[in-house]
DNA sequence: TAAGAGAGAATGAACGTTCGCTCTCGGCTC
DNA sequence: GAGCCGAGAGCGAACGTTCATTCTCTCTTA
C-alpha cells in the first residue's frame, strides 16, 4: 500500500464530503440524490462509488469529520483566559461567525439522528463530549475561583447546550434571526447562573432557584 | 352540498392526518411512503388522494393544524395569574406535557420549512404570531408593575423563544434529556432578564447588560 | 502492459400518483 | 314495497418516474 496512493484517495474523499455538504444543506439528505452530489463533486456515479460504498456511509462521513473539528476547536480553548472570555469567543465562533452552509448540515445531522441509528451514535457521542467539556470548565473555573462552587453545575451545562441548540436552530430556521445580537444577553444570563464568589468569602450561595 | 358530507369529509381528513403524524414523527416526511401513510390510516392510496391532493398537502396540513392549535392556546392564556405562572404554565404545558410524538412532528416541520417554501410560511407565520403574543404578554405585565418597564423586551422574547427552540430540539434528539429538570432554571433565567421593580420606585435600572 | 481511475449506460426496486373498477345507499318510479 | 339508478366512497393494480447502486468498458500512467 504505497502511501501516495492513501493521500489521493483521502483528498478524493474530502472532496466528496464537501461537495455532499453543500448538497445536503441546500435539500436535507433525503431530496439529495447522488446524481447531484456526483454533479457537484464532477464525477461519475460509478467513480464516486469507490470512495463511499454508499450513501449512508457519505452521511456518516459527513458526520464523523464535523465532530472531530467542532471536538478539535473545543480542547484548543485556553482557559487562562478566563472562564466567561472563552464562552465568549467559543459563543461568537460557533454562532455567529459559523457559515449559514455549516449550520444547515449540522441540523440536517441532528434531523437524521432521530432515524438513523448509525448517525444518532455519531451525534449523541458528539454531544456527550461537548457537555463533558463544558462542565470541566466550569469545574475548572470553579477551583480557580472565578465562579461559586455550590452550584449545580450540570443544570448550567444542560441549559447553555440547550440555548446553544435555540440558536443553531433557529438560524437553520429563521430568516431574520440575527446570532449576533443575542450574545450580550447570552453572557448576561450566564453570568447569572454562574455567579462570581463575593470577595474574601467562603462559598455558601444559591446557584439557581 | 349536504352539510353531512363536509362533516364526514373533515373527519376523514382529520384521520388522515393524525396517521400522517405518527408515520413522519418516527420517519420523517421523506421517509414515509404514501404506502405507509395508507396502511396506517386503513385506506387505500386511491381512496387517500380524495382527501389531499398530494403528499405536500398532508404535510402543510398537518403544519397548519398545529399552528392553529397552539395559537389557540397561546391565546386562552389567563394574565390576571400573574407573569410569572402563565410562563411557567405555558413551559409546563409546551415543554414538559407534550408527547415525544407531538415534538418529533414539529421538529420535521421546521427541518422542513427550511426547503418547502410552502411550509416555511406557514411555520414563520407561526413563529412570528407566538413572538407578538409572548411581547405583548411582557408589556402587558410591564403596564400592571409585575416587571420593570426599561428592559429591551424584544432581545427577552428572542432569548426565551430561543430556549424554546433549544428544550424542542433537545427532547427531539437527545433520548436523555428531561425538560422537567430544566423548568427551575428557565424560571430563574425568565425572572432575571425581567425583574420586578423594586417597591415604591418609578423605574430607573437596565435590564440586560 | 497491467492496474488503478474514471465514465456512463443499465438495473431493479420503490415511490407518488392515477385509473378503472366495485360496492353501498338514498331517492325515484311503478 | 320492489326494482332501478346515479353518485359518492373505497379499492388496489398499474404507470411512469426517480433513485441508489452495479456493470462493463475506456482511458491514463508507471
Amino acid at each position: 500500500m504505497p502511501p501516495a496512493n492513501a493521500q489521493r484517495q483521502s483528498d478524493r474523499q474530502s472532496e466528496i464530503l464537501l461537495a455532499a455538504q453543500h448538497c445536503f444543506a441546500r435539500m436535507g439528505f433525503h431530496q439529495t440524490s447522488m446524481q447531484q452530489i456526483c454533479a457537484e463533486a464532477g464525477m461519475s456515479p460509478g467513480n464516486l462509488y469507490r470512495y463511499f460504498p454508499s450513501k449512508e456511509a457519505i452521511i456518516a462521513g459527513i458526520a464523523e469529520r464535523d465532530r472531530a473539528e467542532v471536538a478539535e476547536q473545543f480542547a484548543s480553548a485556553d482557559l487562562s483566559l478566563g472562564f466567561f472570555n472563552v464562552i465568549e469567543g467559543l459563543a461568537q465562533h460557533h454562532f455567529v461567525e459559523r457559515s449559514d452552509e455549516e449550520v444547515g448540515i449540522c441540523f440536517e445531522i441532528t434531523a437524521e439522528s432521530r432515524r438513523n441509528p448509525e448517525i444518532a451514535r455519531i451525534h449523541q457521542a458528539f454531544d456527550a463530549d461537548v457537555r463533558a467539556r463544558l462542565l470541566a470548565m466550569m469545574r475548572q473555573a470553579a477551583e480557580r475561583g472565578e465562579i461559586v462552587r455550590d452550584v449545580d453545575f450540570e443544570a448550567v451545562t444542560t441549559m447553555l447546550m440547550v440555548i446553544a441548540d435555540g440558536i443553531w436552530s433557529r438560524r437553520a430556521a429563521d430568516p431574520t434571526f440575527d446570532p449576533k445580537l443575542l450574545i450580550p444577553t447570552l453572557m448576561d444570563v450566564t453570568r447569572h447562573l454562574l455567579p462570581a464568589p463575593r470577595k474574601g468569602e467562603s462559598q455558601d450561595k444559591e446557584g439557581s432557584r
